[in-house]
DNA sequence: ACGGCAATATAACGTCGTTATATTGTATAA
DNA sequence: TTATACAATATAACGACGTTATATTGCCGT
């Protein structure tokens, strides 16, 4: 009884993985294409075949569609900023960051929006255990950042790792969020994001080091 | 008759415009308070004493009223940026107006977010006679950046109005951004965003600068 | 006094997220 | 082998939303 109950028990939760990744597919495919209003649990379900109410049973609501979908799109990014872990040069490796965030937030527009641009809902019930991803993210910045201070390259009031940080993610985001939202907007002409974020990231640094570099 | 006719064609006018007004403040509070989802056009109209449908008169849908918000606002931050035109150095000025930018942001969260960080639906119809407001505000930033250009004290690879308008906007918005989604983010240790915003501004300036100055 | 029109109201439509309540199918216990 | 319990799905509905078709009101000019 114990192979056979514990394998049908593994084939069910197979089964209900599967599901579970039909929907969350499904989901994500119609978050990026319509955005969070634009997109209905009725619609999901339709397209893969269930009825609305089949979801319910996989996810409490669309907002905890939309909350694993986020931690899974932190983890890409978490991924993606741990590329240029290796560099040694605090520094560099700080601008290659930046560099890194903003070509994740250019390729996941939608997600980007998921994942910074929404005010989420009191983000009561996290998964302690883990941590929020966000906040991971938002730490693995925070380090860099305190290691581009403890260079002492930094003019003095530069001195902080959580100001730094906010300087450094904000900036970017900021110029990640506008072609976001404004990319069509015909009452700018929006320069290349890439060109100006490096240009951006090359002012910042320049103007926080003590004395101009290479 | 012509006296009589006019003076109560302009009471008519007047109340009109009473009842456009009242429901304008009324949609203010409310989105301010709520936001845009939480307000409902059936909240707005109870609040006044009216039923939903008497809105519908006075503007063509919901997206139309924060349109008319937005329209406003947007003529506050103009005003608000105006008011370091007077300022002679264009670095000075520059500078000035992203604090300005910030202030506006900050003490106007749930505007700023109509204004700059909600997708515009295809904002076809614009009233060409007065340009699009945001378009304003942004030509305004866009002539101080030629300004300083044309001082020639930038390093030379800062020589688009544009670009250099896109990475003050961008990085000031960012920080505005981020403040009003993630203000009440207990993941984030969040420093005073008007110093944060001071020291990136100072740091951007002295990084564009061909020479450091003052 | 009357006709017309602007302003408002009533009632409804279709859609949304969500839930109370069946119905099904399958794995285990008797 | 049949009975039972439970997981997975479906049906039907609720209440709220933005919006609109269709009255109704009340004031203006004739």
């Amino acid at each position: 009884m114990a192979m056979r109950s514990l394998s049908s028990f593994e084939r069910r939760e197979r089964e209900r993985g599967e599901t579970r990744r039909k929907i969350l597919d499904a989901a994500r495919r119609m978050f990026v294409q319509q955005g969070y209003e634009g997109t209905t649990m009725r619609a999901i379900a339709a397209k893969i075949g269930y009825t609305p109410t089949a979801i319910y049973h996989h996810f409490k609501d669309k907002d905890a569609l939309v909350a694993e979908l986020s931690a899974l799109d932190f983890r890409a990014l978490t991924q993606a900023l741990q590329r240029v872990s290796s560099i040694a040069d605090p520094v560099v490796r700080f601008d290659k960051m930046g560099e890194e965030y903003v070509e994740f937030g250019l390729t996941h527009p939608m997600q980007y929006q998921f994942m910074f641009m929404t005010r989420r809902p009191q983000n009561g019930a996290l998964d302690v255990t883990r941590g929020d991803p966000g906040a991971q993210c938002y730490d693995f910045l925070r380090q860099t950042c305190s290691d581009v201070i403890a260079t002492g390259r930094l003019r003095p009031q530069f001195s902080d790792a959580d100001e730094l940080a906010q300087i450094a993610w904000g900036s970017l985001h900021g110029l990640v969020a506008l072609q976001v939202t404004r990319n069509d907007d015909p009452a700018f002409e929006w320069r290349d994001v890439r060109q100006t974020a490096a240009r951006m990231r090359d002012a910042l640094i320049r103007g926080m080091l003590r004395e101009p570099e290479g």
